[in-house]
DNA sequence: CGAACATATTCGTCAATGCGTATAAGTAAG
DNA sequence: CTTACTTATACGCATTGACGAATATGTTCG
């Protein structure tokens, strides 16, 4: 039997990546959770604008998140739709091509060195791939 | 040396694929030239309006246009930058999969055999793709 | 040149979006 | 229950985008 041709909204999701903060938490999320917290200190913007890209990629479909205690993880997950997958992993893979996301990545990898910056964050949960070799 | 990160506007890119008469417009598109002409017909929308959506792809960088005489064709291009030819070709090959994009190719491969319709465009040149084996 | 045709642009209007600020909602701890 | 903390939402404002209608630009032909 033939594959459902799901009514898939093409327009929603590629508005969705249509902007920079977006596209820079999908970044971040890579393929791993990432606490609301770290979206905000990294990007260094305001928290009621990370959380509203956050519920616009959310309206898309295009990331769930899980409640842990006060904290929010959010993640990327892939749409019900092929085609739309393909292209969000490409989109990913591209992402990571470039040179302001890769600064950006790095900025998260060295969350858990710099403590000052994060005084104020005790108790947050890491990411999973945050990896300290020098701390 | 490694390859250089071109400052390509993802976020144009994704803007631009971000409405579904432009993603109808490069559905019909494909990998051939299309006349405006056709896209009016074919889409059926009024001929401003297609000439905007143009300009925003071009203005994108995801198409360019061709003038021969009166007519102007309208083609994509694969942008500079790999990882937006990429997901872009991941785009295309999605279209191909959905109904409605299904539907407008095969009002464009029929669009040669309802002389009628197109009385009014003699002369306009013909898609290359274009099978009339019934007519 | 002037008419006819194809396409592009402009203008006014309206809806959608992004942002900062303020505030609400949910949770943990005292 | 109250407080502190994290995240989400509401509000007002400015910008952008889409649309129809009208008009401008560019080309061919007589």
């Amino acid at each position: 039997m033939a594959r459902k041709s799901s009514n898939f909204d093409m327009e929603l999701f590629f508005q969705a990546l249509g902007d920079n903060t977006r596209l820079r938490l999908l970044n971040l999320m890579g393929d791993q959770e990432i606490c609301v917290c770290y979206f905000v200190e990294i990007l260094a913007q305001a928290q009621p604008k990370i959380s509203r890209h956050l519920a616009y990629l959310r309206r898309a479909g295009i990331v769930e998140a899980r409640r842990e205690g006060k904290w929010m993880h959010y993640r990327i997950v892939m749409p019900p739709n092929i085609g739309a997958s393909q292209v969000l992993r490409q989109t990913l893979a591209w992402l990571k091509e470039e040179k302001a996301m890769q600064a950006d990545r790095g900025r998260l990898s060295k969350a858990c060195c710099t403590p000052a910056k994060f005084s104020a964050l005790q108790g947050v949960p890491l990411p999973v791939s945050i990896s300290c070799e020098g701390c």
